[in-house]
DNA sequence: AAACAAACCTGTGCGC
DNA sequence: TGCGCACAGGTTTGTT
C-alpha cells in the first residue's frame, strides 16, 4: 500500500509525536509481524530505550534508539502506524503495541491486517547481515536526492522495461505502482518502453515527472483510495488522489487529452493503467 | 540479465 | 442476501 509519499507522511509524524519519548511497554501480539527476529528480540530491544530520531530510505522507516539499536518499520501492503491515547481501544489486527512515556502517556500502534508489514530491532554495525536489503537499497529520489544526470545513467545503463525498472527498490528506492503509473504518465511514456530506448528528452521528462509527482505527492500527504487503508499516524486520510490521471482510473477518460480512455493491462501481476493516446 | 508466476495474508467489491 | 472470484499501495523466490 504505502509509498514513498505516503511513508514520509508517517515519518514526519513520527518525528513530531514520537521522536525523544521514551518506550516504557512493549507487547506484541501476533509474532509474524516481528518473524525476522523475535517476540523477545523486539521486547527486549525496545524495552526502555528512547527513540532519537525518525529516518526513512524508500519505504523502510528507521528510528535510531538511544540504546544505539535501530528500530525499523515497513508497512509493506497494509501496515499502519497509530498514534493513541493510552487505553484508547485499539483496532483489529493491531499486531505491535508500543508504550511511550509522557503526558499523557500514549502508544504507537503497529496495525496490519494481511501481516506482510513487519517491525524489527537490529544493531546498525551488523546492517548487512540483520537487515541485508537496506544495504543493496537504491536512490532515494526524496531523501538522497536525484539528478537528471543520475537518472539518465540509470535507464541507460539498463535494458529493461521503464515501468520494472521504476518498481525496482535496489535501483531507485520508494516508487511503488501508483506513482510509477502516475509519473509515466505525465511523461508521456508508456510502461513498457525500453530503459535504453528513452531519448534525451523523454529521459528529462521522466526525471521532471518522477521528482514532481513525489514530491506533491508528499505536500499532499499521499494518497488514500476508496477503501481508506493508508492513513497518516493521527488516522488522517492524504489527499494526492484527486490528482491521479491514470492509477484505478480504467475506462475512464483520460484527464490529459480528453480524447482517450484509460487502459489497464496486467503486467508482472501488476495492474498497469496507461492512456494509449498520450503515451508512446 | 530480464520477465513472469507464485508465494506470503486478509479484506473488500463485484457479478451472479 | 449469499457465494465465489478477482483484486489490492510490496517484496522475495524460483522458473523460464
Amino acid at each position: 500500500m504505502p509509498e514513498l509519499p505516503e511513508v514520509e507522511t508517517v515519518r514526519r509524524g513520527l518525528a513530531a509525536q514520537v521522536v525523544g519519548r521514551r518506550i516504557t511497554k512493549v507487547e506484541v501480539g501476533r509474532e509474524r509481524s516481528v518473524r525476522r527476529t523475535s517476540r523477545q528480540a523486539l521486547i527486549d530491544g525496545l524495552t526502555g530505550a528512547t527513540i532519537l530520531s525518525a529516518g526513512r530510505r524508500g519505504k523502510y522507516l528507521l528510528c535510531p534508539l538511544d540504546t544505539g539499536d535501530e528500530l525499523m518499520v515497513h508497512l509493506r501492503m497494509s501496515g499502519r502506524l497509530l498514534v493513541a491515547d493510552a487505553g484508547a481501544a485499539r483496532p483489529p489486527h493491531t499486531h505491535v503495541v508500543l508504550h511511550l512515556a509522557g503526558e499523557p502517556a500514549q502508544e504507537l500502534w503497529f496495525v496490519d491486517p494481511r501481516t506482510f508489514g513487519e517491525v524489527v530491532v537490529f544493531d546498525p554495525d551488523h546492517v548487512a547481515v540483520e537487515v541485508p536489503e537496506l544495504a543493496k537499497m537504491g536512490v532515494d529520489p526524496i531523501a538522497d536526492g536525484l539528478t537528471r544526470a543520475q537518472f539518465a545513467a540509470i535507464v541507460r545503463r539498463r535494458h529493461r522495461q521503464v515501468k520494472a525498472l521504476l518498481l525496482d527498490q535496489h535501483v531507485i528506492a520508494g516508487i511503488g505502482n501508483i506513482y510509477c503509473d502516475e509519473s509515466l504518465h505525465r511523461a508521456h511514456i508508456r510502461w513498457d518502453r525500453a530503459s535504453d530506448s528513452l531519448t534525451p528528452r523523454e529521459i528529462t521528462r521522466l526525471h521532471a515527472a518522477i521528482m514532481g509527482v513525489l514530491t506533491e505527492a508528499v505536500e499532499a500527504g499521499g494518497s488514500t483510495l476508496a477503501d481508506t487503508q493508508y492513513v497518516d499516524i493521527e488516522g488522517q486520510g492524504g489527499w494526492f488522489q484527486v490528482h491521479h490521471r491514470v492509477y484505478d482510473r480504467a475506462g475512464q477518460r483520460c484527464i490529459t487529452c480528453g480524447k482517450a480512455d484509460i487502459v489497464r493491462v496486467t503486467v508482472a501481476g501488476r495492474g498497469t493503467h496507461f492512456c494509449p493516446r498520450c503515451q508512446r
